[in-house]
DNA sequence: TGCTATTCCTACAACATTGATATGAATTAT
DNA sequence: ATAATTCATATCAATGTTGTAGGAATAGCA
C-alpha cells in the first residue's frame, strides 16, 4: 500500500519529538526537518495537522517548539491517520451514491469492509509509544503483535 | 481505504462474468456495463487488463465477449489487485530512494509492511469463487475467515 | 459478399490530489 | 528591538484518476 509523505512525515515528526523531548523541553520544525531530511516548510503544514488534531502542543516565539500534548502510550495511530489523512482509514464507499445494485454492495462488504477492518483494529491498538518502543526490536522473536482477526 | 473505481469495476466485471457465463457462453463488456451501472468504454479498458492478466479470455466478433480464463477457485484476489493497480498492495516505499535514517526504516518496517503484510495474506488466500460465494452468506456466523496473522 | 457486433488499442481531456514552495503575520525569549 | 519560532494562507508543477472518443481488427450471420 503506497503511503502519502504527508503521512509518513507526520508520525516521524511525532516519533522525533516524543525521542527528543525527554527532558521536557520542546522541538522545533526546524531540527524535525534536519534530522529526518524532508522539508521544513512542508513539515510545518503537517505540525499544523498535528496540533489541531491535539496530538501536539505548539510554543510560539523565540526557543519554542512542539511537545506532545499527552503521553506517547495515549496517542493511538488511528487517530493520527485520521487527522493526516482523510481517506487511509475511511470506508471505502458512500452507501449514498451507491448505483450499481447489491453486487456492488457485496463486494464492497466482503472485501474492502473486511480490509478496513483489520487496518483500523491494529491501528486503534497500537499507540505511538508502541511503535517507538516496539520497533526497535528484532522482529523475529516478538509475539505482541499476532493478534487475531 | 479508499479505492479506485478502476480496481472496484474490475472486480465487479469478473463476478459478473462468473455468474453469468455458468452455461459456458461468454459475456460482453456491454452486459456487465449495463448490469453494473458503469461506462462501457471505461470498463473495455478494465477488461484489456483483466485479459492481459490472464484471468479472461476475449472472443471477438458477433456474439463475442468474455469468459474466464480458469475457475473462480483458482483465480486469487491478490493477482487481481496487482494487475489494476500497482500500488494498492505495493510496498509503501522503495529503500533505494530512503534518505531519512533509520527513524524512518523503522517506522516503515513496523507500521507499513505489517499493514502490507495482513492485506497480501489476506487477498492471497481469498479466491474469486470466495468472494462470490461467502459474501452472499450473512456474515454474523462465518468463521471460516477467522485467519491468524 | 456485406453487415453487424464485438474485442482490442491508443490518444486525449477534465478534474482532483500530492508534494511541495513562498510569503508573511503573530508571538515570545533574550 | 531583534531574532527565532509557530501559525496560516496562497500558489503551483507534476502526477494520478476517471473517464470520452475514435477507430482498427476480428468473427458470426444473412
Amino acid at each position: 500500500m503506497k503511503i502519502s509523505t504527508r503521512v509518513e512525515y507526520g508520525l516521524l515528526a511525532l516519533t522525533d519529538i516524543a525521542v527528543h523531548s525527554e527532558d521536557g523541553g520542546t522541538v522545533s520544525s526546524a531540527e524535525i526537518a534536519d534530522r529526518q531530511g524532508i522539508s521544513q516548510k512542508y513539515l510545518e503544514q503537517i505540525m499544523l495537522a498535528l496540533r489541531q488534531g491535539g496530538f501536539v502542543k505548539g510554543q510560539k516565539g523565540s526557543r519554542g517548539g512542539y511537545q506532545l500534548a499527552r503521553p506517547a502510550e495515549k496517542i493511538f495511530l488511528s487517530q493520527v491517520l485520521n487527522a493526516l489523512d482523510n481517506s487511509i482509514l475511511a470506508d471505502s464507499f458512500d452507501p449514498d451514491d451507491e448505483q450499481g445494485g447489491e453486487m456492488r454492495e457485496q463486494v464492497n462488504n466482503c472485501l474492502w469492509d473486511k480490509l478496513n477492518g483489520y487496518m483500523r483494529r491494529f491501528t486503534e491498538q497500537m499507540s505511538l509509544a508502541d511503535l517507538i518502543n516496539e520497533c526497535k526490536k528484532d522482529s523475529s522473536e516478538r509475539k505482541s503483535y499476532m493478534y487475531y482477526i
